[in-house]
Formats: structure tokens, sequence, C-alpha cells
DNA sequence: CAATTGCATGAATTATTTTCATATATGCTT
DNA sequence: AAGCATATATGAAAATAATTCATGCAATTG
């Protein structure tokens, strides 16, 4: 009856605080992990988690929450070790290319991660801004492109990370500051600092200006750290992921809020080429990615 | 993909050395078997066994093994402990009647092992000899019964254990001991020397002398080792498991031969009211006689 | 107190697992 | 070496199990 499923049912409830939080992290619906919980609590004859939110574990949760960080490991490494005892030992190599600026923050200490459970997997970073990053995976230049939207391009595989939010980025004393959240029209009268990439890879022009038909004066700045400057000293607004802004907020100088009413959400995924996707390496660098991610940005959401 | 029930399997086959075998012991068939070691084996691009009889452990198939060893006792483990925080732990309790004399031989050492995993159930054995053991469990006298037949009672539950020879037991210079099996007919001529219980259990004379109409002069003995001995002492035939003979064969005075050219199978069984039957201590008794009966006893055979 | 969000649940659907019926080895015995 | 007994492999059918869909119900929030 006990499965492996149900020890990752486990942890997933457990650090997402919900099941249906949870089921977008296992890429299933919030029924169907509702079901199998209710079928092993039934099974045992106890509930593994009060029924309050956030979900919170029982004794007899705790048990197997304590089993499976005692065996999952374990079994993980079992699967790399078959691996590596089937493939290729020489083939393992990853040219990895991002083209979100941003990620460097949470690529880096996932890299380091991958590279305890891999080492003879060669990693490098592709440099340099690329116009179309997909293109470098058939040019046989990367490994895996690090995007923000899936397309349909045949021979190349897309899995999704994780989504997180877009907040918009002001001077503690901007007069915005007052407001919860901004529409696309408090970004018409002020000057937009972004990364200096086409408008089609800036989720707030693409998604909330450009269809609301406003087009603000814009100034560019290469890195983060220079756009919150800019925007601390009241040369304009900026738009930037949630999780790479608290470091900044602490200082007092800019404040976040969030875009729309609903928040601006973006996605983040990996691409690869069809034949390399399938390799155990490969698979267990996106299943890193997506773990350290959710260890290290405590902002972001699984993506469904 | 991998999931517990591949390490069971490859555990089952290493350990019966075949697929076939195997299958009886974990209750599903041949077909079943292969199938989940042929997707295993593909999934991961590798051999797990070596396909030459008796079935050998690839370096891959090694790994596997090692940690499926290493991991189902800690999952075991946790259920026991999650079972142990759900039931009510007082009555744990096991009034344990067996039907059959030989059975002490590896009834003791698996009570033992039972003792460590479950130190808090009460065991006890229910001595003397019963014309109907299963009675007992309604009569409340006992908990577990361990008889040689499943019959449709309703209330009671039989779980099958194993099943095992019966040999034939002659004296060294017998003529009999020319043959490499005996017949009904070779037991018309000799004294029949059993222990004493009803014509029903003694599974030589139900299958094979009383459809033969054969019906020998008979002798009773309590002991095994007095039946061993007056055996020796060339006053009869005997018949006893295969399992409870070889201790007895060292000493040369004794040879064993088949009965019937396939050999007299029996098999035994557990049998609980229907109630207990479910409760997590009374599984796991079921599950440990079995498994330290497989360890003990090199002569049996699962029993489907 | 309406609106939102999250869990539970029955029925329908889809996927997986097992069996059945054979075909295909692999030995062993004569 | 042929024939017999025993084992594994495999495709198709049957049986189970898991997942989704649609929706109800409860708790929480603005």
């Amino acid at each position: 009856m006990l499965a492996l499923k149900h020890l990752r049912l486990i942890e997933a409830i457990n650090d997402c605080g919900s099941i249906t939080s949870a089921a977008r992290r296992l890429f299933l619906t919030q029924s169907a992990l509702s079901h199998q919980l209710v079928a092993l609590e039934t099974y045992y004859g106890v509930n593994l988690f009060e029924r309050a939110r956030p979900l919170r574990l029982t004794a007899a949760g705790e048990l197997l929450l304590a089993l499976s960080r005692d065996i999952m490991p374990r079994i993980e490494a079992a699967k790399r070790d078959l691996a590596r005892l089937v493939e290729d030992k020489q083939s393992g190599k990853l040219r990895i290319a991002v083209e979100c600026h941003t990620c460097y923050d949470w690529l880096m200490p996932a890299m380091d991660a991958y590279r305890t459970n891999w080492p003879e997997v060669e990693m490098d970073l592709v440099g340099g801004f690329h116009t179309d990053p997909i293109a470098l995976l058939a040019e046989d230049k990367a490994d895996l492109v690090i995007v923000s939207e899936t397309g349909k391009q045949k021979g190349v595989v897309f899995n999704p990370l994780f989504r997180y939010e877009m907040l918009a980025l002001m001077a503690t004393a901007h007069p915005l500051a007052a407001k919860s959240h901004l529409t696309a029209r408090d970004f018409a009268s002020d000057v937009l600092i972004t990364y200096p990439a086409p408008d089609r890879l800036l989720d707030l022009i693409r998604r909330v200006l450009k269809p609301a038909g406003i087009n603000p004066e814009r100034r560019y700045a290469e890195l983060t750290i220079a756009i919150v400057q800019l925007v601390a000293s009241r040369k304009g607004l900026a738009a930037l992921p949630a999780w790479a802004i608290p470091s900044y907020l602490e200082r007092g100088y800019v404040v976040a809020r969030t875009i729309t009413r609903r928040g601006l959400w973006s996605g983040l995924y990996a691409a690869a080429r069809e034949a390399d996707a399938g390799r155990a390496f490969h698979k267990d660098f996106v299943t890193t990615l997506r773990e350290q991610a959710f260890m290290n940005l405590p902002t972001i959401e699984p993506l469904a």
C-alpha cells in the first residue's frame, strides 16, 4: 500500500502548505492528491495532516516524513548510480544559456548542488546576449537554455521550472507607493527602466503596457543593481522578479508593489534538445534546478 | 518509474533463482513478473539479471538489490511504527495453535524474530491436541492457528505460508531404498509409523494410500525423534516433511525417498478470525512466519 | 455577507497492471 | 539427437488503479 508516491506527496504538501500548490509542483490535479491522501489516511486509519490552513503534519505524518527524508535521497542516489553505470560517461556535458539576467542568482547555487551529485558532468555557461537563445540548441552551442516561454519547436523539449511574480519597483517617496497595486496607466507618466532587451522579452511591456496602448519613456541598464540604483535616485520605475528584490528593499530606498490587481506572474522553462532531454544527467539537472529554486527563492510558485 | 514493487521483485527473483518461483512467492503470475522486469530493464536500458538458470544479478541488479536491502527494512519499520501509533496497544495478543507436530522447528525462530519487532505483543502457545483447531478461533482460545488445509468458514481468514514435500523415511538397508521414488503399493507390505493423529490430517494416507485402497498396519509415536528411531530400528516406514529430515539423515541410519513420481506436496496456512486478520501486528506475524520459514527451511516452496 | 480559495467526493475517463494463451528458449533424459 | 519437462518472453484481453472533471462544502477575507 505505502508507495514512494505517497512519500513524495507528504513531502510536497508539507513544503507547500496546501494540497493545491503541492499538486502544481507534482504536475497533478488537486483532486488526484486529495484522493491519494485520503486513501493513505483511510488505509492506516490516521490523519497525516491536520485539516487547517496551512496543512500541518500530525505525529503519524511526521513519522512518514522522517521516513521519506531518510530513504528518498538513497533512492535518488541509486538511480543516479544506475544511470552512470549505463550511460556513456564521456558525453556528460551541459552548456547552459540564460535568457533572463537575474537568473544567475539562483542558477549558481543550483549548479553547485548538481555538481556534488554529478561531478563528471562538465558544466559551462554560454555568455553574451542572444535574440533567439533556443536556436543555440540547434546550433549545438548550448545544451540547455533557460527561457520565459514555452514554444513548439520540433526537436526541442520544454520543462517548466517555476513561476514568479514581477513587482514594480519605485523610490520610497514616490507618489505611487501609496497604492496597493499599480495598473498599466500608472506607468504612463514615468520613465521605465529595463534591461536592454527586446520588448517581447519584457513581461511588463508585452503583457500589461502594450495591450493597454501605453508606451512610456525608456531607460536601460545592464545590471540589476544599476536598475535599483536608478529607481532609488528617482529616475523612474522598474519591474523585477519578486525573488530578486528582498536584498534591495532592506536598505529602504525603494519599495515594491504588485502590478495589476492579480499580480503579474511569469514562468521559467528549461529547454533542451529532445535527444538530450531523456538522459538521466539532463533530467536530474532540471530536477535540481527546480528543487534548488524552491529552496532558495521563497516567493516562487510551482508552474503547471 | 522505480517503485518499491521493483525492489521486491529483484529481491524475490534473487532469492528464488527464477521468475516462476518468485511469482509464487509474490502471489502473482510468472507473466506479470516478467513484464515488470522487462519494463524496468527497458526503462534503464540495462539487464538486471543474466538470463541463465539460475537467474543471476548483473552489476546493475546488484546495485538495486543493495538499495533494497538498505531501505526496505526502514520502510517496514516505519509501517510498524505507524501501526503501533494507531492501534490499541493493549490488545496485541497472539495465542498460537499448531496442528502439525513438526511445525515447532520453524515456529520458534519465527516467534523470536517477531518478538524483536513487536515486543509489546503477548505471544502464547496453545498446547494439547485438538481435533478441530479452527474451532479454537471461534471459542476465543486461540488467535492464530497453523493448519494444512484452507477451508471456507465464515469469519475465518486463511493465509498461505508455504508448501513442502513429504518424504518417505526408511532404514538404510531397506529394500525400497533402491527405488528412486515410492508408490502407494510400496507401503502395503510394511508398518506405517505416524503421529497419533486422525487419518484426515495425514497427507500420505488421505491423498495417496486411501485413494489406492491401501491400508497398512500402523504404529504411533508422539515425537519426531521417536518416529525416526523406530524407522532406523526397521520397525517400519514413515513420512515426514522434507525440512524436518536433514538432521536425521546425517547419521546415516535412515534414507528419504520421494513419494509418487511427482512428489507428495502439502501446504501450510495461517488461519485467524477475520476481525484480527486485518490488524497490523497480525499481518506482520504472518509475513514474519513466511519470511523466517523461507530463511530456515531450504527445501520449501512458495504456495500459490 | 458576498467573494475567494482550498479540500472532499462521486462519476467518468484514462492509464497501468495483471492474466491468459502461446510462442520461444534451455536443458535433461533416454 | 529427439523428445520431454521446465522457464522466460510476449501480444492481446481483462481487470485494477489512478487521474481528471465537475461540483459541493467549509473556512477566510475584504
